[in-house]
DNA sequence: CAAGAACGGCACGTGCCGTGCCGTTACTGT
DNA sequence: ACAGTAACGGCACGGCACGTGCCGTTCTTG
């Protein structure tokens, strides 16, 4: 007669899938952590137990997506490096199933600063920090100039992207990336 | 006895005004159509007779502080025009008081299709629109290459910004400004 | 000056929040 | 093996803001 009650990681792992599943059919905005609970039949304190909010909720859900999924090749061909990688992660976040939650996610962290925090922290930055050591170690075999900027290389990369993501909502197709790279190493053109 | 009852534009006006007062106090997660109906002595039908939510409240007060402010020069001097444009545009809605509304406003827009739509169409592409055309201006005087990409070099101009602003959350200084129209136009260093 | 629209104020039902309490079940250490 | 404890599912609660009615009043329009 015992009902088999899940206990410690699974849980965790169950209401995490629970989340995506949920926040795919109703959107972000209508999604609530009493409905999760319900989904994922478990009470409410189980959740409140693991996350302070919906918000980081999601965030660990969408994560625990990318954690494994996103690797960082090093070939010897920088430009193509960093395609693969772009393209990687442009597919997995802004592509679907999860474009709209992540996108959702981040407009939570523009007023939970917890959620932006654990964001930076936990994939923005690693993410940057991969970028910015290929680049560097391209400097450093002289396949870049010395007074390379990495980080403003870095930021031309990935603003580009997040902008068309997040504000002008267009689809960010692998050709958009493709132009960015040329404009970045190959220039816009000298001036006249 | 009269009580002096307000009506149309002036209602609007101080609605919107209200509606910025409170979103500084309280932050937007916090701030409620309730509050404000409160704090500005108005029924809350005549906030939402005027508007569909929360957003587009938010959207049409921070919009009527930028659409009198934001002009474009042309001075001749293309870089100085650019620069002199992204400091006006970054100060007034990256810096107090209104950075943090206008952030809560773009993370609305990524779970209310309608915030976004009105936000692209009303505040980011017209200053899109004008930058290219200040670009393009000084293609046409041949003081960029006949190749320059317009359409990527505004999104060079834009996204590092909005990347900053929204994402990993620096502050958003002058200097950064100018680092990345450094990279744009002097480029980031030839290839070794 | 009459008709109608817009107004402020109030009340209502609804949904979700976050928390507290219950009895039950699974883990812990000895 | 077994007691003690922590975690669990279920339920109920007060609180808050939502969005919508209704009322009586005031302003605008023709």
């Amino acid at each position: 007669m015992t009902n088999a009650r899940r206990s410690g990681p699974d849980l965790t792992e169950a209401i995490m899938r629970t989340t995506l599943e949920l926040g795919q059919e109703l959107g972000y905005a209508k999604l609530s952590i009493e409905a999760i609970a319900a989904r994922a039949g478990v009470g409410k304190h189980t959740i409140y137990r693991r996350w302070p909010s919906k918000g980081a909720l999601l965030l660990d859900s969408l994560l625990s997506l990318s954690e494994s999924a996103l690797g960082y090749p090093d070939t010897g061909d920088l430009l193509m490096d960093l395609r693969t990688q772009i393209y990687e992660a442009v597919d997995l976040l802004a592509g679907p199933p999860f474009s709209a939650l992540f996108k959702a996610l981040i407009g939570e962290a523009q007023h939970d600063p917890g959620v932006a925090a654990a964001l930076n922290e936990r994939f923005i930055a690693p993410q940057a920090d991969k970028t910015v050591a290929r680049l560097k170690a391209a400097r450093d075999q002289d396949r870049l100039s010395p007074d390379f900027d990495l980080d403003v290389a870095m930021a031309i990369l990935s603003g580009p992207l997040y902008f068309r993501l997040l504000i002008t909502q267009e689809p960010l197709t692998h050709e958009y990336v493709d132009r960015i790279l040329d404009a970045l190493f190959t220039g816009l053109g000298p001036r006249a």
